[in-house]
DNA sequence: TTGTGTATAATCGTATACGATTATACTAAT
DNA sequence: ATTAGTATAATCGTATACGATTATACACAA
């Protein structure tokens, strides 16, 4: 008996390619080329294809026929449209999930607010920034849309990196959590769901923004 | 010279095992074997594993680790999920949609609603009901929006279609489908976008409490 | 009976191999 | 010089082959 739930090389390769992408080491247009992937992993194409075809439906990636795949590219306006649909699933999700918070969610959230004031690496903080917002959704117990806002999240998180790089944003997004989480603790959804909608679309306006310069 | 895009064999496979699954021959939990299904089509079992990893992004078959894949079920909670997913993603694209929408689209909303007054194979209807429902959005020039309601829209389309050959739900339907264009005409956003949510929210109650009592 | 272990078959996951498609470099003609 | 055409290389897409994993059938012990 080996392993009982070992990643598949498909999956592997996936992990690897996203966190690359992700973190802007894999630049978007870039060319994404089987072989090579393949001869960098010592594996061969197969699972190499199988993690490209997924990488595609995330959004991540996007493939031409015959043509091979590139690191895909979101324009001002798409991240823009990213950000729309991210504050509507969003505020559905905190909606439900502020009646199931417990004493633990609240004391875990702050916890993860605290480490983000520490942190300065834009990728670092990004990630607990995403571990924040899924700690207030989780507890609406609908998988299904925590993975769906999971997968947006992560379409843009190159550019939200890209920005905090550039723009100092933290102060501003943390006074914010903070005063969300405060709404949550007081079970406040009238005025916890529109902070985060305001939230949300003022990141997005900021990013869509500092986007369009590059685009002109 | 060949045909331009003639589609891949994984793009074939798929959207054959995709309109099996959506039409209802292929049941939940049913397994979808690699070797046969590959020999059914007279290919190989690569392009049929990519177009397994598709549809298991689009939630239409899940894949266990070396145990091969099966057509996903939704359970009675699931669907409710997804129809309230639905809701506030639809409500975000016909607000964008209505200030763009044009007489033309208007005219042709009518006509599908004037073919599925006649329609009823519960399949074709439901197709129609996206077209229609599609033809709404549309406007809003937001096509990964849009990709994303048709995907939630195609995870829950079996089920539908299963409610409707039990139950006739079409005259409500349609007479809902009337409001909300005429809403639309009228440019109304503030009654067209909670009409569409109670279309979209009744629709899922009633299909989620049908799939209960096959359940319990 | 019920459970446990082992042999066999079925199925999956991936490497290798090769034809098909597309990109690139070079030649020749206008 | 620019374009059109062709040969060559690079890359993709899929068939075949095979080791790895899991399911099934059956023998045997408790």
């Amino acid at each position: 008996m080996t392993d009982l739930d070992a990643p598949t090389t498909a999956e592997l390769i996936a992990k690897r390619l996203r966190y690359d992408i992700l973190s802007g080491k894999l630049k978007p247009l870039q060319p994404l080329r089987q072989d090579e992937i393949a001869a960098q992993m010592g594996v061969s194409k197969i699972p190499t294809r199988e993690a490209l075809v997924q990488l595609k439906t995330e959004g991540l990636v996007v493939i031409h026929q015959n043509r091979g795949a590139v690191v895909a590219e979101f324009s001002a306006s798409e991240v823009a449209e990213v950000y729309e649909m991210r504050a509507a699933l969003e505020t559905l999700a905190i909606r439900r999930a502020i009646p199931n918070m417990t004493k633990s969610d609240f004391v875990r959230a702050e916890g993860l607010i605290e480490i983000m004031d520490d942190t300065h690496d834009a990728l670092n903080w990004s990630e607990l920034n995403w571990e924040f917002h899924a700690m207030l959704y989780r507890p609406a117990n609908m998988p299904r849309l925590l993975e769906h806002i999971r997968m947006l999240h992560s379409n843009v998180a190159r550019y939200v990196v890209h920005y905090l790089t550039s723009v100092d944003y933290h102060a501003e997004a943390q006074r914010q959590h903070r005063l969300i989480l405060q709404l949550c603790r007081t079970g406040n959804i009238a005025q916890a769901t529109p902070q985060l909608e305001a939230h949300l679309t003022q990141a997005g306006k900021k990013i869509a923004q500092f986007l369009k310069k590059d685009e002109g």
